[in-house]
DNA sequence: ATGGCACGTTGGACGTGA
């Protein structure tokens, strides 16, 4: 596929591959048709060993990344350069050892690339740490917000906002911790602080959904679920030009059960370099 | 109410995902 036209656009998105290993091929296949400026990765499913930075690098791409056996994992992707870390592993419990945030520098943005725990079954352990650690994410988008920074956080949030649009049919789904209450209103409070939902307002009053399981013929059917998110800062959000999902990944045989979703920002050169130094100061910050 | 499918695991039934 042609290159974009607009060289000052910058395209992020987020990705659940579901297992690396297994969809290597189309993740490089993706990159080179889609060629997102910055790519976040979701569950790994992999060691830090098995992550495949040759053929990344082969496909252009510098990388940050943070496995663990067999669940979990995040990685972000920078075209073109390596990301500067910023975080890994998100603070307020240093108990944690679950591979789910990772946080860089990439092309002017401060990039969080976010894996929120699925939290099912409801209600138990799994669904308290779901809650626990939105809570602990609450708290650090705050911070990122008081910076005054370009930031986009992106990643697999395991929560479907609402109802109508964002489900095909909530019937089934109704006991699930992806549409529990406190679920919902960690993620509408989370918005209240200032976030842009990119998708979602590009896509007003549109059903569009990022997963479909693999069950019951739900990717045939389009019985899909919006639970990929890519929230965007105050400093970002006037740039939104665009914001889309890349369905024909999901058609491709062995296909993981998300699809990548991704934002198209207008960054003006000037703004890039102005953004540099200011995300340097956040990054020694963290 | 349950299960349907797919992932990774030191190797095959199981825990996990959503």
């Amino acid at each position: 596929m042609a290159k974009r036209k607009d060289a000052s656009a910058l395209r992020i998105a987020t990705f659940n591959v579901n297992g690396i290993k297994t969809r290597l091929p189309h993740l490089l296949q993706w990159l080179a048709r889609e060629q997102p400026d910055i790519a976040c990765l979701q569950e790994l499913k992999a060691l830090d060993d098995a992550f495949p930075i040759a053929e990344i690098r082969d496909a252009g791409y510098g990388a940050l990344w943070m496995g663990q056996r067999s669940w979990n994992g995040v990685a972000i992707l920078a075209r073109g350069m390596d990301p500067i870390e910023s975080r890994r592993g998100l603070p307020g419990d240093k108990a944690d050892t679950q591979s789910r945030y990772l946080e860089a520098a990439a092309h002017g943005v401060l990039v969080g690339c976010l894996y929120l725990p699925n939290g099912n079954p409801q209600p138990g352990p799994k669904f308290d740490y779901k809650l626990a650690w939105f809570d602990r994410f609450l708290k650090h988008a705050q911070h990122l917000l008081d910076a005054k920074q370009p930031v986009v956080l992106a990643g697999d949030y395991n929560v479907v906002p609402t109802d109508d649009l964002d489900i095909y049919d909530p019937k089934s789904w109704k006991k699930d911790a992806l549409l529990q209450p406190e679920s919902r209103e960690r993620y509408r409070k989370l918005l209240a602080q200032g976030w842009t939902d990119a998708l979602r307002t590009m896509h007003p009053g549109e059903n569009i959904y990022t997963f479909w399981d693999y069950f019951r013929n739900h990717w045939p059917n389009n019985r899909g679920l919006r639970i990929d998110h890519l929230l965007l800062s105050e400093e970002l959000a006037p740039k939104l030009r665009a914001s889309d999902v890349d369905r024909w990944v999901r058609d491709l045989p062995s296909a993981s059960d998300h699809a990548p979703t991704w934002v198209e920002l207008a960054m003006s050169t000037p703004a890039k370099k102005a953004t540099k130094k200011s995300i340097k100061k956040v990054a020694k910050k963290a």
